[in-house]
This record gives structure tokens, C-alpha cells and sequence, in this order.
DNA sequence: TTGAAAATATTGAATATTCAAGAATTGAAG
DNA sequence: CTTCAATTCTTGAATATTCAATATTTTCAA
């Protein structure tokens, strides 16, 4: 008798693969609005506090590697969404801040952010949207 | 008064894709073992039921866009893992198979990703990972 | 039956990401 | 103090991915 072997689509790291991809194919969608990529909302969101963050800290919050962030910096610097500061306390960091225009273009973003996630709450539900959300916090926690 | 202004972390687009980082990340460091990409696990197993799969059909399957696909299964078929074959009822078709070489790599990895479900399942326990790929299976469902 | 449109897969050029190495600064042990 | 290891960020070369265009085959309407 044959082992039926898990299909793929069963494995966890499967379904989160999928569900990404989605979710982000819709964002992706909603943010060419503005001509942005998500990881440019990210960027964008997380220096919005108007606080100084340095290259490693973002590099962790927006999930991109070192070198890749360094790079698409540049292309926000040019496009002057963001601007670099050298950290007086330690001179081995850059602190990243977020310029007039960014925080223009971020109030933009937001919004279109803001309406996938109401357009996911009707589709998908109230209870089980939280409830997930609930069960990924709780799952990254985990794994660390 | 100041709007606060949901963090990024509660974005469930966010919590998407770091989950999906952590999670592969995992993957990946076991998989790399037998240095193999995920990507490659991926379409090992939906060959592994013996079946031809065209390339698009495998695309859609293992969340590769189609010219990515070509180019990895190029290095597949040098690798002697996979094999072509011009689908005899739609010749604008390629179907793709599993070689024998390609079977055994697929146990191997198999077994890595699932030690790995099985960790999980530990650390994060039984109840919320079944609870979680019901939701995630459902969202999935609900952005067709 | 013919010819135009659609479907499928691949290719090549443009772009983006990653890996490994490098430069600058700090920390800390001797 | 001095020196060596660790931290932080960037760079350049190697890889990988994507976009647009192409080739082939099928479909289907006229």
C-alpha cells in the first residue's frame, strides 16, 4: 500500500507562501497607484514616527537584508522620501528620517493600505481576520 | 491631538509576510542540507505523484511566475531531477516529470520539511497550527 | 478552410537581490 | 594607551528575477 505522502498544499510554510502572495499581489496593486513597492510603504510607515532609525533596525522591521535596504535607499534618497543622518552617538550607524515629501507620500499609501484591509474585513470577516492575525503574532513569537 | 495611526505590525499583509519570512527561513536552512532552494522542494513534490504537470499548471502550483519557473527547471533537467516532455495532445504544452534521481532527493526532503512541521507543532502547538491553516486555507479561498 | 485571436512556453535585456569582502568606528582586554 | 575583535553599513561581482517580446500551436469565427 502506497504512503499517500502529505500533499504540499497541507504544509504550514505552504499556506503561508500562498497566502502571501496574494495578499501582497493586492497590495502590490493598490500601492502601483502611487507607483510605490510594498517594501517602500514599509520604509515609509515605519519612519513616519519622524524618529531616527538606523540601517539595521529598519533592515529588521521592513524584512529586507542589509544590502538590499542599502539600495533601495539610495532610490528613495534620490527621490528624496528619505533622507540619511549620520548618528552623533555612535558614527558607525546612519540614521534614516523621513522627509516633507515622504511623509506626503506615506499619508497617501496608508490610505490605500487602509482600504485592502477593509476590503479583506468584508470578504474574509471581522472575527476571523482578527483571529488570525491573533494566531501569526502568536506563531512569530514562537519561533524566536 | 495626534492620530496614532495603526502600526505596521498589525497590518495583516505584514504579519503575512513575516510569518512566511520566519517560516521559510527554517525551510530553508534545513533544506540547505541537501542544497536545495525551496523552490525546488516545491516542484519535486507536486511531481512526485508521477503525474505530468505542464508548466503552467506547475507555476500556479509551486507560486513561481512562469519565466522563473523555466529557468529553474532548466537547472533541474541538468541535475537530472526533472524531465521534459512536449505534451502529445497540445503541442504548445510541456509536460514535466519526475526522474528516479529526482524521487530519492524528494524523500530526503521531505522528511526535513516535515521534522520541521513537527518542531513547530512543539513549540507552537497542536491546536493553533491546525486552527491557523484552517484560517489560512479559508483567506486563501476568499481572495478568489 | 482560412486567418485572426488566444494560449503556452521560452528568450534576452533590464532590474533587483544576494554573497562575500571591505571600510569605518567602537568596545574591551591586556 | 594600544591593539584586536566585533559592529555597522556599503560596495562590487555573481545570481536570480522580471518585463516585454517572440515562436509555436491551437481555437474558433467567418
Amino acid at each position: 500500500m502506497a504512503k499517500p505522502n502529505t500533499p504540499i498544499t497541507e504544509h504550514l510554510a505552504y499556506l503561508l507562501a500562498q497566502a502571501n502572495r496574494e495578499i501582497n499581489r493586492q497590495l502590490e496593486l493598490r500601492l502601483s497607484k502611487e507607483g510605490v513597492p510594498v517594501e517602500q510603504w514599509r520604509i515609509l510607515k515605519v519612519l513616519s514616527d519622524g524618529d531616527g532609525h538606523s540601517m539595521g533596525e529598519l533592515a529588521d522591521a521592513v524584512l529586507l537584508n542589509h544590502p538590499t535596504l542599502t539600495k533601495m535607499i539610495d532610490r528613495m534618497v534620490s527621490d528624496t522620501l528619505v533622507y540619511r543622518v549620520q548618528d552623533p552617538n555612535d558614527r558607525r550607524k546612519v540614521l534614516m528620517f523621513i522627509s516633507d515629501r515622504g511623509k506626503v507620500l506615506s499619508k497617501k499609501l496608508n490610505s490605500l493600505a487602509v482600504d485592502q484591509e477593509e476590503h479583506i474585513l468584508e470578504s474574509y470577516g471581522d472575527k476571523s481576520t482578527s483571529e488570525l492575525k491573533r494566531l501569526l503574532e502568536s506563531l512569530i513569537d514562537s519561533s524566536n
